[in-house]
RNA sequence: GUGUCAAUAGCUCAGCUGGAUAGAGCAUCGCCCUUCUAAGGCGAGGGUCGGGGGUUCGAAUCCCUCUUGACACACCA
């Protein structure tokens, strides 16, 4: 539902062109809803902005309209709406855009941990941004195929193993799991720092991961079932579940037929040892698929990757989630898909989020414990809990409550700004409670819920509304933003920034507190007081639904 | 060095596909719980929108330039 269309509708009068596109909202209520300035209209008309202004005002017939005034003021044309009769249209027809299934597949690769490491801050940007897109895209009719490309495979896994080897036991593994895993990949990494014999230790021991080796391969399977039992619990706990969790390992073998099949193309070229596709025509420097030793890398896994997703999903869109400093290379994997002449490149995007660092630096999984994704909601759910049993008001389901109000803290957190910021992490700061914060967001709908309950006794089923309330300012203000949420939605996708519904949701919130505040709900002739329930069911119904798609589960009562 | 992105109130950020007096939250200082949940509401102070040019009737918004910062730039992922 788009208001300005009430607008739209009376400048249908004008002879001229494309006046639509010109229609802003107006500053504030006194200069009306809508405005028309004439400024760019004056070149083309040979005529002042303010005459225009002047003549279209006068020209107007807003008789039959959901236009009640049009004013001119200083080269604007300003638009006031009929509050109670456009109030009356949205309280009963509004519904929230359907969209039908389109047959269209995403692929969205978000997540990506490195299994056997701590899940850490940086990931619950990555996770959350990921899944409000597949959300988004849901809603718009996509089929989402949500992919966890887990980093399974690598030198890393020597060194745990190693580790395991001359400190642990199998059953320490069982027994503390991800913690024990960590551990010994950390002090493994310390011990080898200056030791030439242990580097080629855990060199073997990866070798002897790809040569499924009777002792080592075992336990290499245990240590990844272990970090993906751990991965799994945690991503549970954020409400997100992945339909592949196909790693890297899966595409280890994959080197040859990569080289071959670019080679095929024309594409390759030796450079300093290593096969490289060279892009210097591009700008960019070369995409190296095979090491002067002869071993593959990162790309040459992603070249296999995205081919066999695309054999598998045939994905209209691959959306790949990392942080920005791997644009370059995205760039690169792209270009070379292009070259490649595959059908799916133009589908390849890579969206990048700025860097979340700590207040002291860096964050590093070897670096201690600071950030790590389990100390977090630990942190974040004794808040909760906390600040529930402080409180004078008492909830039925104080566990579940504060884990809702944990989770949207955490989300929050993660889209809360424009994904291309920088942010720096200060955990006092970043799960506040109080302010324009999940936790208020969720409390403005426990109490639109709450006043619904007690209206519920009222029985105003035979009552006709009176629409005439919603001429307050803060009434139809919401009236206004309701009616924006597919505009949102729309623009949230488009950019791939859930931020944009983020903020429109709290935009929501601030009015609908403000409202019931300075107008008590359950007050006055039923008339009334049934057209202000339909108003807080609109709201119930926007808000419900935008809090989905970013994350924020809805609380009866907190 | 080259490229990409950023710079708005003390702090964290909106606003950026050009429009009327630049907005929030936090922090600070006041006020409001016998009245639908105070995780709330109301009010106050706080700004040469990094500097300088330009385009335009109009620039925080577009262009150029400078400064500062982050990131990337061949065998890591």
């Amino acid at each position: 539902m788009d208001l300005k269309q009430n607008v739209y509708d009376v400048l249908k009068q004008l002879p001229y062109q494309n006046l639509n596109e010109l229609v802003i909202e107006s500053v504030d209520d006194s200069k009306g809803d809508y405005c028309l300035p004439c400024f760019s209209l004056a070149k083309t008309l040979h005529k002042s902005p303010i005459l225009i202004a002047d003549e279209i005002a006068n020209s107007l017939d807003i008789n039959n309209s959901n236009i009640v005034k049009i004013e001119s003021v200083a080269g604007y044309v300003n638009f006031f709406l009929n509050k109670t009769i456009i109030s009356k249209n949205v309280l009963n027809n509004f519904e929230i855009e359907k969209y039908n299934k389109n047959n269209k597949v995403v692929c969205i690769d978000y997540c990506s941990i490195n299994l056997a490491k701590y899940m850490h801050i940086g990931h619950l940007k990555n996770c959350f941004l990921g899944e409000s897109l597949a959300r988004l895209f849901e809603n718009f009719g996509y089929k989402v195929v949500r992919i966890n490309y887990v980093g399974d495979y690598g030198t890393p896994y020597g060194k745990i193993i190693a580790g395991i080897k001359m400190w642990g036991s199998k059953e320490d593994i069982e027994k503390r799991g991800i913690d024990a895993l960590q551990e010994y990949y950390v002090k493994f990494c310390m011990a080898e720092a200056d030791d030439k014999d242990l580097q080629q230790l855990a060199r073997d021991i990866f070798k002897k991961i790809e040569d499924k080796d009777e002792e080592i391969y075992p336990i290499y399977k245990k240590v990844i079932e272990v970090s993906k039992k751990e991965a799994e619990r945690l991503l549970n706990i954020l409400g997100i579940k992945f339909d592949s969790w196909k790693g890297e390992s899966s595409y280890a073998n994959e080197l040859d037929n990569v080289v071959n099949f670019l080679d095929k193309k024309g594409l390759l070229s030796v450079s300093e040892g290593a096969t490289i596709v060279d892009l210097s025509k591009f700008d960019m420097p070369p995409f190296i698929v095979k090491r002067s030793d002869g071993a593959s890398l990162y790309a040459t896994r992603d070249v296999a990757a995205v081919i066999d997703r695309y054999n598998e999903y045939h994905f209209d869109k691959m959306l790949y989630l990392t942080a920005v400093e791997q644009k370059l290379y995205f760039a690169q994997l792209f270009k070379v898909m292009e070259l490649a002449n595959m059908e799916f490149s133009g589908n390849l995007e890579h969206i990048s989020y700025g860097r979340f660092s700590l207040p002291n630096g860096k964050i590093s999984s070897r670096r201690g414990k600071q950030a790590v994704l389990v100390d977090l909601i630990d942190y974040v759910l004794n808040k909760a809990k906390e600040v529930i049993s402080n409180r004078t008001f008492t909830i039925e389901n104080p566990e579940d409550v504060a884990m809702k109000v944990a989770k949207g803290v955490l989300s929050f957190n993660s889209l809360n700004v424009d994904r291309n910021k920088d942010v720096v992490f200060d955990i006092e700061r970043s799960f506040s409670f109080d302010g324009e914060t999940a936790p208020y967001m969720q409390y403005t709908y426990t109490r639109i819920m709450s006043i619904l309950r007690k209206a519920e006794s009222l029985n105003l089923n035979k009552v006709e509304a009176d629409y005439s309330c919603m001429e307050q300012t803060n009434a139809f203000e919401l009236i206004k933003l309701c009616c924006e949420l597919n505009n949102i939605l729309i623009l949230a996708l488009e950019k791939r920034d859930p931020s944009i519904l983020l903020k429109h949701c709290i935009e929501i919130c601030k009015n609908t507190n403000k409202y019931y505040t300075a107008c008590k709900i359950l007050d006055g002739n039923l008339s009334q007081i049934k057209a202000k329930l339909e108003l807080l069911n609109l709201i119930k119904k926007v808000l419900k639904h935008s809090f989905n798609c970013i994350c924020i589960e809805t609380v009866e009562e907190m």
